[in-house]
DNA sequence: GTTGTAGTGAAATGATCGTTCCAGTACAAT
DNA sequence: ATTGTACTGGAACGATCATTTCACTACAAC
């Protein structure tokens, strides 16, 4: 709280009285990083026609905001969250299981338009899981590295991986 | 610092006597996490002659454990340091560095043992550091959910990936 | 100009927590 | 029996921190 009166110049005051507390607070950022950072960051994947493209795009977007930031990253606030979470705070975890849900769905999306099948198509809903758990792992990862060739790399394989599995479900496709 | 005098029955002083102080102790629990939990949770991968099938063992053990200790699980303890890192203490992220290493060493070891490659195989090297990043992730969305199917199949995913990869590494080997 | 709203700046409160200290106890060694 | 070691139980200290309160200021509305 200090912290926070101290880099945003705003009275403690009207903190407390804004937001209820240190909790809500919290909350609210949560809710905030949602709206603007995932959005920012993850709108090109759930974006109409988005591809597999999108999701290379989503990574090596993101592994080059870390690069201009600096290594080791701050990771994902949500990842982040979950791995705190030890009062296990029922609104939070909706918060953070939330977005997993959005990532997974997102990616489903994506990865559906790709293959031309449906979203809810079974093995691509798994996949989509799958990858919204390796993105998070990879996004914790950015917190203890600070080679930057290495996490490239990494989120190739990811890709690359991705790419295989797609080649094994072909339907009604035209793929990349 | 009171939960663990609590819980473990030992008195302060002999705490802080054995231990220098809270940061001490818990870099201590960081390194007989890695030769007890770690050890008997992984050994199995790094064991000679592991294949494939130990990783899936590894996965599935993983999963029964939490299976018994019930929903939401705690995670991997070197994951949640990773990810509530804020102050970058050099000598905790040295050792939660070595975590990741351990990890995608063992993963090379078993892979390669696979497909009858050196462990130092580039493709192999980095399909095992992915499978660590994805590990650990997994093992962080453990923290929130409480659907132990949705696991099963989430590591299920995994391991399918990996074998994809590997039938397209084929070099001197008889695979499984 | 007055009123109301919103914010500042700083002090004060109360709780939590890491750490220290010490008197007393259990017990093994000699 | 005595000495030494290791530990307990609990009090106490000091720092940190979330939260509250309040006198004062800036400013828009009317």
């Amino acid at each position: 709280m200090d912290d926070l009166v101290r880099v945003t110049g705003v009275g403690r005051g009207a903190i407390y009285s804004d937001f209820g507390g240190k909790r809500d607070l919290f909350l609210a950022c949560l809710t905030h990083y949602q709206d603007a950072t995932v959005t920012q960051a993850f709108g090109g994947v759930e974006a109409e026609g988005a591809r597999l493209s999108a999701i290379e795009a989503y990574l090596s977007n993101g592994i080059a905001v870390i690069e201009t930031m600096g290594l080791p990253a701050q990771g994902c606030l949500m990842g982040n969250t979950l791995s705190e979470l030890s009062s296990l705070d029922e609104e939070i975890v909706k918060v953070v299981r939330a977005h997993y849900d959005r990532l997974t769905d997102g990616f489903a999306h994506a990865l559906a338009n790709e293959v031309g099948v449906s979203p809810t198509d079974v093995e691509i809903q798994e996949l989509a899981g799958f990858l919204a758990i390796s993105a998070q792992g990879l996004w914790a990862y950015t917190r203890g590295t600070d080679n930057i060739n290495d996490l490239k790399k990494k989120a190739g394989t990811l890709i690359e991986l991705v790419k295989l599995k797609l080649s094994s479900i072909p339907l009604e496709s035209d793929s990349k």
